[in-house]
DNA sequence: TGTACATCAGTGAACGCGCGTTCACTGATGTAC
DNA sequence: TGTACATCAGTGAACGCGCGTTCACTGATGTAC
């Protein structure tokens, strides 16, 4: 799998026990954005929950915003391989273009599912950090691929002119509306199972219609 | 047009000078979110920017948190008015489902068009304060009723089971897609009318499709 | 029309709280001989 | 195996900056007679 260009990263303690804390603050500060409660709680708060103090905070961290950044980066990794894994070709093989997309739809759902806090500070820097946004790019980007080459075996019933284009484009454009979801609700009340299907349905549709 | 439950409001000043200071206050902190700076920016330069002073900043607003909900909601407010003129079922009587749909997802593009800002103001208080969530919720939902309803005169051209739902459904999907993209710039480098194109077919799709 | 008083409005220096960051000190681990 | 020293690591009280908020004072507008 590609290695994208790192966003930031800390120098790695020599000693194991150090490596064990920058584990624990990493860890902390997990919990802390996926109940969506990052900026509140403060470095001193952050310590204390990994078992450690402030001073090796700083040592091993240089600073908050270097944590919360190191947490966004390494969310963006996972999806980049849980997508790399999950989006084999050779093992969608032998479906159909309906469940393939049923399948996909269904995986991005679970993606997103939950990870509200995560997702909220992503968009919130996104939207004002070039780096930022640009790595979060990347993640689309590679998603989108991964998709459209999965799909590339039923090309001959993708109906849009550009069957390529249209791919790439609906999953960027499901996983938007998800992320939008998952962060405020949008979509209703709709359950789990409804919401993938209606997506399933304006996925095939939109990629099969004449 | 029905007039929803406010989130906030300050009490109306006695005089005229305090009314225009208090606009100019809106229209400061206005500025700000369109700039995608209010966060960054004092109650001082508010102040200065409204060519006005702090003390009086807490006289007319009470504290900062109330100016932005009432930004925020005056946010909401104008896009309910503006939707509630464009919709008006009968003005769309003459043209066919797909212009129809159209004319619809431009508007909307147009609707989030440049308003990143705002947009990542309300999204980032939304996943957090639920007043202001289910105050989206309900301009979320103002908008796919009319635009159910003016879909309405086209149901029989729709093939989805339901055909009300999906009209509403789809429409929450695209604006929410849009809005991620207005935010983070989700979808890529499209210009506006490949954009609109797209979305236009997904949109059509979705209803129309077997 | 004028005067006295009350209320409304404007101002910005000063306050104080929270929170990120530093630093002086103590303790643990590694290394050279 | 032991000793001396260097480096790595941990700690939390204290610092200081920024920013929201207050408040004592001055000025403008309205009102009663």
């Amino acid at each position: 799998m590609e290695v994208f260009k790192a966003l930031v990263s800390v120098p790695m303690p020599a000693q194991a026990r150090s490596q064990q804390a920058l584990d624990r603050f990493l860890a902390a500060g997990e919990a802390l954005l996926a109940a969506n409660r990052f900026e509140d709680a403060g470095v001193a708060e952050i310590a204390r929950e990994a078992n450690s103090s402030v001073g090796t905070f700083y040592r091993l961290l240089e600073d908050k915003e270097r944590l919360l950044l190191l947490l966004l980066q390494r969310f963006l990794i996972n999806v980049e391989h849980v997508v790399d894994e999950k989006f084999d070709p050779d093992s969608w093989a032998e479906q159909d273009l309906a469940s393939v997309c049923e399948e996909m739809v269904s995986f991005y759902v679970q993606l997103y599912r939950g990870r509200r806090g995560v997702l909220r500070a992503l968009i919130l820097r996104a939207s004002r950090d070039t780096q930022v946004r640009d790595r979060v790019h990347v993640t689309n980007e590679f998603i989108s691929r991964k998709t459209a080459a999965v799909l590339r075996r039923h090309r001959d019933e993708i109906k849009h002119p550009r069957p390529n284009q249209a791919a790439r484009f609906v999953s960027h454009m499901v996983l938007g509306a998800l992320n939008q979801h998952t962060i405020t609700g949008s979509l209703g009340g709709a359950s789990q199972n409804e919401l993938t299907q209606e997506l399933t349905r304006l996925f095939v549709c939109y990629l099969c219609a004449e």
